[in-house]
DNA sequence: TATCAGCCTGTATATTGATACAGGCCTGTA
DNA sequence: TACAGGCCTGTATCAATATACAGGCTGATA
């Protein structure tokens, strides 16, 4: 795309000001009397100029038929579905298969270094030295690169578990973070396990606990 | 607010899907179009019933000038500034003074039973055994009815701090979750603290966290 | 020099869209 | 029984809107 000039920068501020606002895009003439144009066709043309660059879409024939492309769209998490709440896994299926998805919610991904792909409720208190307690949700990010030490999502069976990783050669220890819990060993010339990706954060809503 | 009745309900789904295909809101004749209304008027009687029950604002002469009222609006998220993210406070300032606020962030509020007025980032380890670590931010709600054994924000002098609460009679103990610390005790005759809120839940970034 | 994008004014027009008015039917309630 | 709210049809009208057409000026680029 394009470079965007600085006036047309300040039609897509003033579209983003008037979703947020008012809920609904401006007009021409609305786009006319906020710039100061003496003539709504002015503003016609640097939507079209902006449609044209790609920062906007314009829907022919509608009333504020203003859509702002994904790109300078200030309200994406709004519109977005949020990131799944995966449920109980059953065996065998993909965990984000849409039978497992118990919920959707929207969280700013700045808020994590690595953006999670999905959310996991985490059970039992295996992980509790590392700040994970029972019923916290773990948001979890699908990556292959699974570094030692690293706390992942790990599915062997049907269970699915949250442990730190550790391996040495063709031997994996799914380690807990609470005395009271002994490592898992997998040797991975035997038994097949699947990583399902690595924690990247973790969200706790207190008052649930107790 | 009344109750919507169902055929209500669906005209507040179509104009919150509307929103969410098209960015726009629905004219009167899309709205009965979609729900096969013969005339237009159905739709408006619709919607001036809607505004009537505080479902939605009506913009009086306006295109599409149809606003979801916030218990209705999906994206309230997008359109909402987002939680505060508190930095360090100042001595004798309010903790929600705009200059300390470093970063907006925008959360569910529903992943939290009692939802939450700010965030503020923990620093230190006290209370590490009740699962919040180093550089987790809290999410705090502003409240004055705060229970023993709660967790809450605390501000004493200039210092902010997290801990689990404990009164009896006019002592207060601000009690960590870590037994490298010691609890911090107050003489309500004698010191002057406040209570910033309670932590109702937590977030954490994993990977900031070495 | 010609050409094009960017940035405007000004005018005109066909739709789109909000909204009023007049009824009709049904149900629950004073 | 009267009345209100919910839920529609049908017709009409005027203001709000999108959009085309005709220019004009400036600066960058071929």
């Amino acid at each position: 795309m394009r470079e965007l000039t600085p006036r047309q920068r300040e039609i897509v501020l003033l579209i983003q000001e008037a979703i947020r606002n008012n809920g609904i895009p401006p007009t021409r003439a609305e786009i006319a009397r906020a710039l100061k144009f003496r003539s709504v066709n002015a503003a016609e043309q640097h939507l079209r100029a902006l449609e044209r660059k790609g920062a906007i879409e314009l829907l022919r024939g509608t009333s504020r038929g203003i859509r702002l492309k994904d790109a300078f769209r200030e309200d994406s998490l709004g519109t977005m579905p949020g990131l799944p709440l995966v449920g109980r896994v059953a065996a065998g299926e993909p965990i984000l298969a849409e039978e497992h998805i118990e919920a959707r919610h929207r969280i700013d991904l700045d808020l994590f270094e690595a953006p999670p792909h999905f959310l996991l409720r985490v059970h039992g208190m295996s992980m509790k030295d590392a700040g994970i307690l029972d019923g916290d949700l773990v948001a979890v990010r699908r990556t292959s690169e699974i570094r030692n030490r690293q706390i992942i999502v790990a599915r062997l069976e049907d269970e699915v578990t949250v442990k730190r990783y550790r391996q040495e050669g063709h031997r994996v220890w799914l380690m807990p973070e609470n005395a009271e819990f002994a490592p898992i060993e997998i040797d991975l010339r035997e038994q097949q396990f699947t990583i399902e990706g690595v924690v990247v954060g973790v969200v706790r809503d207190s008052m649930r606990i107790r």
